[in-house]
Order: C-alpha cells, then sequence, then structure tokens
DNA sequence: ATTTAATATTGCAATATTACGATGTTAATT
DNA sequence: AATTAACATCGTAATATTGCAATATTAAAT
C-alpha cells in the first residue's frame, strides 16, 4: 500500500502528525529557524545558508507554507517570509499537550 | 536522490527532526497515547484498539523503540510496553526550546 | 521592451515509508 | 513434547519523500 489509514485515525492524532512531518526534515528545521532569527525577514540566502538547491528550498518552504506555518509576501522578485506565530503558539501547545497526557501514567519500570 | 542529505545539517535539527518523525504518522500517536494510558502496561490490544494489522503496529511500535521512547520487557509472549518519561521529557524540552527561538523574532506582518 | 535577480514549477530518478500476508520465534500452557 | 498466544521478521506492493536539472514565472532595474 504505502498510503496511511487515515480514516483510522482522530483528527487530533491526524493534526499532530501533520505538524510533526514538517519538521521531521532537518533542512525544514533549520529554515523554520533561520526564518525566525532574520528581523528583517528578507530570506534570500537560504539556498547558501542550508546547502541545498534551490527547487529543493522551494520544495520543503512549500511544505511549511502548506501547514499554515508561513506568512508573508509570495509574489514577485522578493520574498518576505516570516514564521506565523499565531500558529507556532498554537502547535506548541498542542505538543505540549501531547507529551503531558503521554508521560502521565507511565508505569515503573 | 531521495535520501536526505543528513551532513548537511547540525546533530540538533537532526534530533529534532528524527523525533518528529516518529510523531509523523497518527497510528504512531495513538499508540503512543494509548500506552501511557495503560496502567498496567499490557499493551496486547494495540491491534484492536488502533485498527491496523498486527505485523504494522509491530512495526511502528519498533520506530518508536528505535528513537529511544519505550522501555520494557521485548521477549517472550507477553510485552510489557512503557513509554520513556525521561526521554519524553527530554524531548518536550527539545521542541519548547525550538519554538520559544522560533517564534521569537518574528516580523510583524 | 530587455535584461536580470529571485523564486516557483515540472519532470524524473533514487530512496523511504506504509501496509499486510505468510512465516518465524518465543514462552507459557496443556 | 505438542499446542497455543503474542509478537517479530521477511518479502513485497503501493505510495510518498527527497533532491536536482531544466525551465517557467515574476517584478524590478536598465
Amino acid at each position: 500500500m504505502g498510503a496511511s489509514k487515515t480514516e483510522l485515525h482522530s483528527t487530533q492524532h491526524i493534526r499532530i502528525a501533520e505538524i510533526a512531518k514538517v519538521l521531521s526534515h532537518p533542512a525544514r528545521v533549520a529554515i523554520m529557524e533561520h526564518i525566525a532569527s532574520q528581523q528583517d525577514c528578507i530570506c534570500s540566502d537560504l539556498v547558501e545558508e542550508i546547502g541545498l538547491s534551490q527547487p529543493t528550498i522551494s520544495q520543503h518552504l512549500q511544505v511549511i507554507r502548506n501547514a499554515g506555518l508561513l506568512k508573508g509576501n509570495f509574489e514577485g522578485k522578493r520574498l518576505c517570509y516570516c514564521l506565523d506565530a499565531e500558529r507556532l503558539q498554537e502547535i506548541q501547545s498542542l505538543f505540549n499537550n501531547f507529551f503531558n497526557t503521554s508521560s502521565a501514567n507511565c508505569c515503573t519500570l
């Protein structure tokens, strides 16, 4: 098969998995950190910064964008990328919630 | 290619990506939550609980285990799975750290 | 209007993931 | 010792991901 059986899973679990998938590649983690570190929000140096080709970076950016984690102006010659702080906070809560409920009843092995 | 170019990335980013990959499938999120919810730590009902076949569940469990998130007795007729609470806490810090540094300097678009 | 710089899209190859049937392994039970 | 219950492993098919060269698009600069 290869495709995951999404109909089996809760929307909550699917949501966590979707976000985790964005973070499941070191290039995307690096891209997100780098965008966040830029005060002026001009991110045309990502290719040099990360070391992957321009199409590959563009592809990773789209994954981040599709998950709703990017804000900014996507048209024209120059981009102005920013992380969506609100979304980030939502996600952080989602993950913390998961970690807290998951570590709660752990047995004492 | 298809294989990620791990030599380009920092160990920190690779570590985050590794853990995120574990959480990037809803079945694994569900499995982890279910294991955590079991006080007695007997988890032979995962197949019925999740709705995937026994080999598939076993495969997902191995992914979780390989990331160092499972503790317990893996031999014999019956298993005794537990989430490794210490590791979970480590991971939670790792993620929170990432989120905090990433949302810090976000521009005001 | 051309050129140029920055990014997106397309097409494709290499590899990884997901899923399950069939089969192997292990230890308790009979 | 044979059976059984609970997992693991193997093999394999379907699909997804990763990466880049080539090409297209876009808007500013000339």
